[in-house]
RNA sequence: GGCCCCAUCGUCUAGUGGCCUAGGACGCCGGGCUUUCAUCCCGGCAACACGGGUUCGACUCCCGUUGGGGUCACCA
């Protein structure tokens, strides 16, 4: 009998350069049924590449998790049963099993010239590359050999004329020809094991229940299928999950949109306003609510609901939702948020206010700052002699105001409308520099009476 | 090109044989509120890719076509 086991899922990232949303995405739909459950949710770094390797790439993959609050229960940093929690420093398990693997001759040795390393197959031009691998020579002793020759890699053996069927919890069955499975380095020549091997390998051994990763990962689903059986180790469950688009429906890359998490962060997108949009991504939530924090997602969240169609990264609806989030904080909460954003805007006199002020006006944290430049400093406008009138006249009808205020300020504003025959935005433009923005009697009234004057006065001269 | 996956408004989606003259959200258009711009409220436009079956009845099931995507590395 299967004993009852906790759910455990992973996310393996490979340390190759900035955080992708896409692990985030992975993140977050790993993360989710883990803490339903009370499972755990495991980081692996996947560095088995050497020549893709990128210092500190690590560290960040922990900052966006951080950030996004989507912390992980083990990882490299935060050490639990299942160690090493890094592909690298795990390569005497995978030589362990591959040399299994050679015992029970499920895969040989396989010589194969340096000369053609690094040659890229073109599928749709049919090139032959089947003289790429020469396998009749004769194999070195040991593994250690191997690695020293240099030309020598592990390749897994692939029965002919098979039928290769797994489930997919999303989609269901999905059966491959083995014909279509091809012999798989295993180890290669510098010793490190391929992502085929140490996926199942670590998979097993750090006992993941359920595999959540992107659909690309479905037709080399086959092979992992083949090293279950090889290996006679319980096969988990396999969800794969849409893979996030472009507009032209093509996966997500750098070309087409912003696939850097950072890239959001430093427009002033708040963490629970990605997740929440990401989670409306190939899900929806049972009563269609658009609007939901982790908690609620977590509550609700079913893996088998997953739609298996590869949804479009829409920046607008995203811009939205965020907006959204930035209009429910409660005004500390907004402030915080502000001040680490832009660190600068605690010198801002009246901050609470403009923050008050500001909040139904921003989409990204990043507006704030627009929003409040003319506190900053004075806009530099060019204006026509009509505009010069029309701020003389108003320095006039301030000057006269006792109780600064921003009614009082905003019926002597209109006075001197009615009298030009001019709009609102005009004044926007002279005040602020531009014909929109934050309330103009209450900016004046933060402004100061003198402040507000002097620069009135500056136009009304110029 | 082989194989695999997928197919509802422009986009994200609800829909699991009759509740569908297909619902919601973003966006767009129009209106209301209004101190510009927003917010908020109301209304509107807009989709089941196509063709065969199965069934009393198909958005829902099956097959095909078309279209889109993925994959076919000593990258993950």
């Amino acid at each position: 009998m299967v004993k009852e086991q906790k759910i455990r899922t992973r996310i393996a990232p490979s340390p190759t350069g900035y955080p992708h949303i896409g692990t985030l995405y992975q993140a977050l739909f790993n993360f989710a049924p883990a803490k339903k459950e009370n499972g755990a949710f495991i980081v692996r770094i996947e560095d088995t590449d050497r020549t893709r390797f990128v210092e500190g790439a690590e560290e960040v993959i922990y900052s966006i998790l951080d950030w996004s609050g989507l912390t992980e229960n083990e990882s490299p940093r935060k050490l639990g049963a299942f160690g090493p929690y890094r592909q690298s420093e795990r390569l005497m398990l995978y030589r362990k099993y591959v040399t299994e693997l050679l015992d029970k001759g499920h895969a040989y040795y396989s010589y194969y010239p340096k000369a053609n390393a690094g040659i890229k197959k073109d599928y749709a031009k049919k090139v032959d590359t089947s003289q790429e691998v020469v396998t009749n020579q004769k194999p070195p002793i040991s593994i250690e050999e191997m690695i020293e020759s240099g030309e020598w890699i592990i390749r897994m053996k692939v029965p002919k004329n098979t039928q290769i069927t797994f489930k997919d919890e999303i989609r269901g069955d999905i059966t491959f020809a083995s014909e279509q499975v091809t012999d798989q380095v295993l180890l290669k020549s510098d010793g490190f094991p391929t992502y085929h091997l140490a996926v199942v390998v670590d998979d097993h051994l750090m006992g993941i229940t359920h595999v959540i990763r992107g659909e690309e990962w479905i037709s080399s689903t086959p092979k992992h299928i083949l090293l279950y059986k090889y290996f006679e180790w319980d096969i988990p469950l396999f969800y794969h999950t849409p893979d996030l688009r472009n507009k032209d429906k093509s996966k997500l890359s750098k070309r087409h949109g912003h696939t850097n998490v950072n890239w959001y962060r430093e427009e002033g997108y708040v963490p629970e306003a990605i997740l929440n949009y990401l989670a409306l991504l190939g899900w929806s939530h049972p009563n269609e609510k658009e609007i939901f924090d982790i908690n609620d997602f977590i509550e609700h969240f079913d893996l088998g609901n997953i739609r298996a169609v590869g949804p479009m990264f829409d920046l607008v609806k995203l811009t939205w939702m965020n907006q959204q989030y930035l209009q429910n904080f409660s005004l500390p909460e907004l402030k915080k948020r502000i001040i680490s954003f832009y660190p600068k805007a605690k010198e801002l006199k009246n901050l609470e206010k403009l923050i008050e002020l500001s909040q139904t006006r921003m989409e990204t944290l990043k507006d704030f700052e627009k929003l409040t430049s003319h506190f900053v400093k004075t806009p530099e406008v060019s204006v026509t002699e009509k505009e010069k009138l029309i701020a003389k006249d108003l320095v006039v009808k301030l000057n006269s105001i006792e109780n600064w205020d921003s009614t009082v300020i905003f019926t002597a504003m209109k006075e001197v409308m009615t009298t030009h025959g001019v709009k609102m935005p005009i004044l926007y433009q002279l005040l602020t520099g531009s014909p929109k923005g934050l309330p103009l009697p209450q900016s004046l009234e933060l402004l100061g009476k003198d402040e507000s004057i002097a620069r009135l006065d500056a136009i009304s001269t110029s």
